[in-house]
DNA sequence: TCTGAAACTGCCAGGAG
DNA sequence: CTCCTGGCAGTTTCAGA
């Protein structure tokens, strides 16, 4: 969207609105801009989830898994979950055989001692961020 | 980012790097754009996720689920999970106590039999879409 | 290559603290 | 009175043909 087409929907002239972007921006309220881009179209296929326990809830070790999954470009998002010891992964794969792949990968990892995969089916709602003001 | 910089980037000149951009959107390659914003400025404090099993694998049961939490704003993304009327929720809260009670709403729910949530401590990585030409 | 449009920069005015 | 915020005008750059 163009500033003016924006500043046109906020009710509002173009440069105020235009300031008001790049104070948020640089406050970091606006992280950056994005493509959205369709994950078929450029050969992942799949898209799946794993629950992954560690044998250890030591820091090192997190640590340590954290690095080595942020290495993995299939490995899209990485969140440690309350209860210890254990992260939800989202990954894409190009095919079935890749997703298997990737899991075993994760399964044989150091420290890793149980891998739940959760294989989507569907995906009903899909939505970046955070409601508008709710 | 402006079409010259990215054709600068890709080392083309601009008119024919539009050229593909528009190509590329209309193709569906790319879906759209968006700006990322960051949630806790935004006053959305906690992310969750949610393991969701329902009684029934009917496919009425499944629909009526996702067209109950796709009317929610809380709940940002909803993947069915192979295995049986499970599903996968992502859903971002004000506070704790916004989480517990949409975490009541869930359980409560129609169909709903169990309800596990995934509270995440620290994201160590989280990008959007797929790996650029992996 | 060329034209219209949009992004950006000063400067000024008004209103709230 | 000062600061914040929005509007106006001019210049530069880009989008699109």
């Amino acid at each position: 969207m163009t500033n003016v087409e924006l500043a046109r929907r906020v009710g509002l002239s173009a440069p105020p609105c235009l300031r008001r972007v790049r104070r948020l921006e640089e406050a970091g309220v606006i992280r950056g801009y994005h493509a959205e881009v369709e994950p078929a179209a450029l050969g992942w296929e799949v898209t799946f989830f794993a629950l992954v326990g560690l044998e250890s809830q030591k820091e090192s070790v997190l640590r340590a898994f954290e690095a080595m999954v942020a290495a993995w470009p299939e490995v899209r998002e990485c969140h440690m979950i309350r209860g210890g010891g254990d992260f939800l992964l989202r990954l894409v794969a190009r095919d079935t055989a890749h997703e298997n792949a990737l899991t075993a990968r994760l399964t044989s990892a150091p420290s890793v001692s149980r891998v739940q995969t959760l294989q989507t089916i569907r995906t009903s709602k899909d939505l970046a961020g955070v409601p508008a003001e709710g």
